[in-house]
DNA sequence: CTAGAAGTTGGAGTGCGCTCTAAGTCAACA
DNA sequence: TGTTGACTTAGAGCGCACTCCAACTTCTAG
């Protein structure tokens, strides 16, 4: 049985701090663990697969109150398996959206980036031809067009 | 000029409410925008892509203390631009680490799903061999540990 | 000339997710 | 037996990103 850890070996293992895994568990995410003599916590494995769940959940955004309500049905047992899929698919849906939205975001940030890059050679040319002021470029948007009123 | 959008209208085509619209200015992330006769917000077509630059930093989690810096950065000319870039890059790989994390963990809760699917299979022919109690099966259940006195 | 709608400002309040403090308990060691 | 130090608890505090309020000004319609 190494799978009696203590808080702190939890927290260096999960990334999580001691202060997390208690507020974690004062909250309802996680069920009240083994203690020790002196009430200290001991981690079962099978709370650590449950706290890397969590994580998996954390990590795609799902605020914590629907992971209280996740918890508590898994605590209801196994008749609450199949709202338990429907929360996990309706999560699912909007993770992938999300995750579609963060790409193409970053699609957008690397033409930023590039277009810096090639504005960077032309100021560079710019400033041997004609060093001095090397400000009547507004706005880095598109290409050039620079007008309005 | 369609290019001059009061503030409620570009709320609408912006998702951001007014009060956020004002409060972005406020903290220097939009720059002070023209204004109509009473001081009311005129938004041209530049403050539009800006603010459409800025949803795209938002939907990849940059923080608003970063926003400043970097609007900051576009304020003060095109010097920046190298700076800009720099920031924008290592953004870029945080923000491709996220989408690989979100990434796996969806597939870890597809996973799950299918995992309930199949458990959802057995707990049905279970309760047509054996009706009655359908809650002895294995799986992320807490085994003991319930408290110590 | 009002009335009402829609804006303006600075500042206060909110919700989330931790993060830390204060006071106390306990086990182990000198 | 006394001290150390890691742990415990309830509750307060914090940083972020808004969100709203109160009081005021201005524009438009009737």
């Amino acid at each position: 049985m190494e799978s009696q850890l203590s808080i702190d070996e939890v927290a260096k293992r999960t990334g999580l701090t001691a202060y997390t895994l208690r507020y974690y568990e004062r909250i309802g995410l996680i069920a009240p663990v083994g203690r020790a003599a002196g009430g200290q916590r001991r981690y079962a494995a099978s709370d650590m697969t449950w706290i890397e769940f969590l994580l998996r959940l954390r990590t795609t955004h799902m605020p914590i109150g629907k992971m209280q309500a996740f918890a508590k049905l898994r605590g209801a047992g196994d008749s609450t398996v199949p709202d338990r899929r429907q929360m996990l698919e309706e999560h699912l849906t909007d993770v992938l959206a999300e995750i579609e939205a963060m790409r193409q975001s970053a699609e957008a940030l690397q033409a930023k980036i590039e277009h810096y890059r090639s504005l960077e050679q032309s100021l560079a040319s710019d400033s041997i031809s004609d060093e001095g002021h090397a400000n009547e470029h507004r706005e880095p948007l598109r290409t050039r067009t620079r007008q309005t009123a």
